[in-house]
DNA sequence: GTCTATAGTATGATAGAC
DNA sequence: GTCTATCATACTATAGAC
């Protein structure tokens, strides 16, 4: 029984994925709704602005992928860290869930979040730091239990680090995944990616200072 | 004695720190000629258009950047290359000599960089990859003699890690900057966050796969 | 809830006087 | 080379009919 969408749903769908694709800013109603196939209008009817849509977009994956990241920190750190890897494997199964939202959802949410820091959405990241601040200062205490040899600020810095390459690489995704057929006949699927990139940034994360 | 510099050379001027903070799309002709204190249509008059004014931007950062990287890495591969590290040192001085064009020059050419790739700027990546290519294809060959262990598809994907990482703390550097000097007192000028960078990448590239 | 029509604003680009 | 004035176009948002 194929399912037939409501248009805020339908909005959200299109909306997410012009995001991801292209930023925030640089994505109108216009192009949202000629997508989605609904009226320019329902959007503001739906979410009141386009400011809204942006955050009720990004409060669908955060909402599902904050708690889950949570409760396999708080596992972790009951029985104890000893490595960086083992922090980072939490993110796995809460990111490849997100595939659940939308066959991309990875990709997408990691996308957004790319956007979210580098354009000039200082909203959103108040509104993440508000809404899950827990879950990052609960990722950093364990990070820092597997690396103690490192400063605090060492570790910010490196955790941005990896967030930068790790966004990046899911921002200039469409290019790159092209580039990467092309030259070694490679898929690069969400799942592969983040295979790819652990190894890379826990020895960056754990490297001397 | 003061330069007084000429309507041309104040666009640019302008252009360059407006693009790096903003992005390319994100800047208007009108905000630029406003902080240059030039006429709106001197732009067009002395560029064409707003792409030539970007391409104009790109062009004066890589024309410093890349002979001066290609110098020292081919000095490198023929003393012979035995470390990651190695290969990435040789970006600190080109980079570093940026700060002539302008004080803040390192991190407004990896913020432009980093704008290139994420914003849909398909004619800026294949800009830079007709004019400097070869020397993109000497850093890999470099890196590939350090990392012998490494695949070519490996090491595609490893380098595309750290310039994701380098970009993206320099375009949302901002911000960054302000959350660590609030929490650690620390000032990050473009050298500390070279130093920084350096080990977090060259461990990361050098990573058992 | 959904539509049309339009207000109000910002953009890149250009014509033409000086 | 530099200016004013303006065109054509795009955008977000909203009022009001259905």
């Amino acid at each position: 029984m194929a399912k037939v969408l409501k248009t805020k749903d339908k909005i959200l769908n299109a909306a997410e994925r012009l995001f991801a694709e292209q930023g925030f800013e640089h994505t109108s109603l216009r192009q949202i709704t000629g997508i989605a196939d609904v009226n320019l209008a329902s959007v503001n009817y739906h979410f009141g602005s386009k400011k809204a849509l942006i955050q009720a977009v990004m409060e669908r994956y955060h909402s599902a992928f904050m708690p889950e990241l949570d409760i396999r920190l708080v596992e972790l750190e009951a029985k104890g860290v000893t490595s960086t890897e083992q922090v980072l494997n939490c993110f796995i199964e809460p990111l490849l869930s997100l595939q659940r939202i939308n066959p991309n959802g990875t990709s997408i949410y990691l996308s957004l979040l790319g956007h979210a820091y580098s354009e000039i959405q200082g909203h959103l990241r108040r509104f993440t730091m508000q809404n899950f601040g827990h879950v990052v200062q609960r990722f950093l205490a364990c990070v820092q239990q597997a690396n103690p040899h490192l400063t605090l600020s060492t570790l910010f810095w490196r955790l941005h680090f990896t967030l930068g390459a790790t966004v990046f690489v899911q921002v200039s995704g469409q290019a790159l995944s092209e580039i990467a057929e092309a030259d070694f006949g490679e898929q690069a699927s969400a799942q592969d990616m983040i295979a790819k990139l652990i190894p890379f940034l826990a020895a960056g994360i754990a490297a001397p200072v």
